[in-house]
DNA sequence: AGTTGTCAAGCTAGT
DNA sequence: ACTAGCTTGACAACT
């Protein structure tokens, strides 16, 4: 069981999700930001090897605009070496890696240009991940997308544009539960037909369930991880105390996460910390494990 | 130096 | 009709 956090390190005084704005675009601003960003990460990823934290999400900043058709620029070309550097030192010490793309890739959408830009974003993810060189353990968490009204049509709709990903983005590819729209069961659902590991998010599963208990829906969850994706990935994070419903917590609650790894024993998942204080969170989950035994 | 309007991109639910 | 929230604020112009 490996302890992670998402995107950005709030202790280290740097940050690899730099960006820029698109009006002020140019090639040298892009291979500038690209570079600190690079750097930047290999400085975070030091500091989790050093702090015991072998799980991460890379930010999908790192890459500003790699999507964008403004970008004509083979960064991977020019980045090659930095990119293979790092990746050397997450294979070196068995770290495990994720990205989530944001809000705005939604391969289920009507709108074909929608469907077009995520894809694009997809691939960018994916060629980070390639970059990287590492292999299909790490990966790209996704929702199913929008309901739109009709969820029927809208997951028929994810089915046709799942099977004409490219396979660089199908070998990463898993997909999440979300907390209002698609719940497991619905991502269970789908793995089935479509043959993808599902991304178990405990507090997600909170909001919107079936009644599954969180033992239940870990072990339905990890089902759908084959040898090749790697041990089962899990989003956890609780409630914030006086926000409204599902709305993230700013702090770790121990308390809730031992009750969560003890109620899902003895089943092995690695844990990305969805909280606000970022490493401070995964290192008191990381103290707490090593004192269950468990790490 | 500090403040603030705005930024590539989507969708849902609450007001 | 508008906005907060999502996984994540920070750039850049202005005072």
């Amino acid at each position: 069981m490996k302890i992670g956090y998402p995107c950005i390190n709030t202790s280290i005084g740097c940050r690899s999700s730099s960006t820029f704005r698109l009006a002020s675009y140019s090639e040298e601003r892009l291979v500038q930001t690209v570079s600190s960003n690079l750097e930047c990460l290999q400085k975070t990823l030091e500091y989790n090897k050093q702090n015991g934290l072998l799980f991460f999400r890379i930010t999908s900043d790192l890459v500003p605009f790699a999507s964008h058709p403004v970008c004509k620029f083979d960064w991977a070309k020019h980045f090659k070496k930095q990119f293979k550097q790092t990746g050397l030192f997450i294979k070196k010490n068995k770290m495990r890696v994720s990205m989530h793309p944001d809000q705005f890739v939604v391969i289920n959408s009507p709108k074909a240009d929608v469907v077009k830009r995520s894809v694009a974003e997809l691939v960018y993810h994916a060629r980070v991940l390639d970059s990287l060189g590492l292999d299909s353990t790490a990966k790209i968490q996704l929702h199913l997308g929008g309901v739109y009204g009709d969820k029927p049509a809208a997951l028929e709709r994810f089915a046709k544009a799942y099977k004409k990903l490219p396979a660089a983005v199908k070998k990463r590819l898993v997909i999440e539960n979300d907390d209002r729209s698609y719940s497991l069961a619905n991502c269970l659902g789908a793995s089935e037909r479509l043959g993808f590991p599902v991304l178990f998010d405990s507090f997600h599963h909170e909001c919107l369930n079936n009644g599954e208990s969180f033992k239940q829906a870990v072990e339905l969850a990890a089902n759908t991880w084959e040898k090749k994706d790697g041990i089962l990935m899990v989003d956890y994070s609780s409630q914030k105390k006086g926000g409204r419903k599902c709305s993230h917590t700013h702090h770790i609650d121990l308390r809730l996460f031992e009750k969560f790894i003890k109620q899902t024993r003895p089943l092995d998942f690695d844990v990305m910390l969805e909280i606000k204080d970022k490493e401070a969170s995964a290192l008191k989950a990381r103290r707490a494990l090593e004192q269950m035994g468990l790490s």
